[in-house]
DNA sequence: ATGGCCCCGGATCGGGGA
């Protein structure tokens, strides 16, 4: 089964490259994030006629998560228990949801499409809101976790932090920055405690997932790695093989970010664990 | 090659992205 995860940045505007990739890389699950639609905005059609089927959560113009898959999906959850809100109090106190989480089974694997909070900058009420919706996130999944001991699972999707100063073009321009700081590596850290491995890295140890519009980012390579397929154990031991396609950033009206892949092998979770030798080594 | 922001809503700008 090939898995992937990309911020597409508005499916509208993006959706026949996105559909044309999917084909054309044999790709069974993507996890798509920034959306920018509702459900009734979204272009199904042409997933359907690639044969594709799409679950989604999008609630407006902003954010909005969605999978599309030619496997069966089950168990949608379009939130995780506990999710916060953000901007003006509503009514009964709380504050508004947002389209950032989308979980799917998939041949038994669980898998979950995120956009984390931006942050927007240091000290902004978006980064207490991002530090936050990752702690929860973090004790959510522990949970679901001790729950579920031996059930492959994947978080995936735009974290939006870099956790090794590798992971930008040049750390001295991100001293005062969000996705750098030490809370936010902090927070990313704590999935490492809980169980979960950046399932890709292992594989493909160097090379940028996003790189801005703006200044000739992309020509200059002057990019950032903040997308991330965190997996479990039971996941990891299927992983056969990943990669950045850093080919979707070319070309005309490109999303800002790229997609990553990843290759499992679900007989592999048949098998005893001692003779792994084709597999690469991701948990220490 | 990969090229000097792009997306949205509902407007002719402002918010958001990272």
């Amino acid at each position: 089964m090939r898995v992937a995860t990309w911020n597409v940045n508005s499916i509208r505007a993006r959706v026949g490259r996105v559909v044309d990739w999917l084909v054309r890389e044999d790709v069974d699950v993507l996890a798509m994030q920034e959306i920018k639609c509702k459900e009734s905005q979204f272009p199904f059609e042409a997933f359907q006629e690639a044969g594709y089927d799409v679950v989604l959560h999008g609630l407006n113009q902003w954010n909005g998560v969605a999978f599309a898959s030619r496997l069966p999906m089950e168990d949608v959850a379009n939130t995780f228990t506990g999710m916060p809100g953000f901007g003006k109090e509503l009514a009964d106190g709380s504050l508004p949801q947002e389209a950032r989480a989308l979980g799917v089974t998939v041949d038994g694997v669980r898998l979950w499409s995120l956009y984390v909070p931006n942050g927007r900058a240091l000290g902004d009420p978006h980064y207490e809101y991002k530090l936050t919706w990752l702690r929860e996130l973090a004790t959510q999944t522990a949970a679901w976790m001790s729950a579920h001991p031996t059930q492959p699972l994947a978080l995936m999707g735009d974290w939006n932090i870099a956790p090794l100063d590798s992971d930008v073009w040049d750390i001295g321009v991100f001293a005062e920055s969000t996705h750098v700081s030490v809370p936010e590596r902090a927070a990313f850290a704590e999935f490492e405690r809980i169980g979960l491995a950046d399932v890709v890295r292992p594989l493909v140890p160097t090379g940028y997932t996003y790189w801005d519009y703006k200044q000739l980012r992309f020509p200059r390579n002057e990019g950032m790695r903040i997308d991330f397929v965190m997996g479990s154990q039971p996941f990891a031991d299927l992983v056969t093989d990943a990669r950045i396609d850093r080919n979707e950033r070319k070309g005309d009206a490109p999303s800002d970010h790229v997609p990553v892949v990843v290759d499992l092998d679900l007989d592999l979770s048949a098998e005893l664990a001692t003779d792994d030798d084709d597999r690469p080594m991701i948990f220490g």
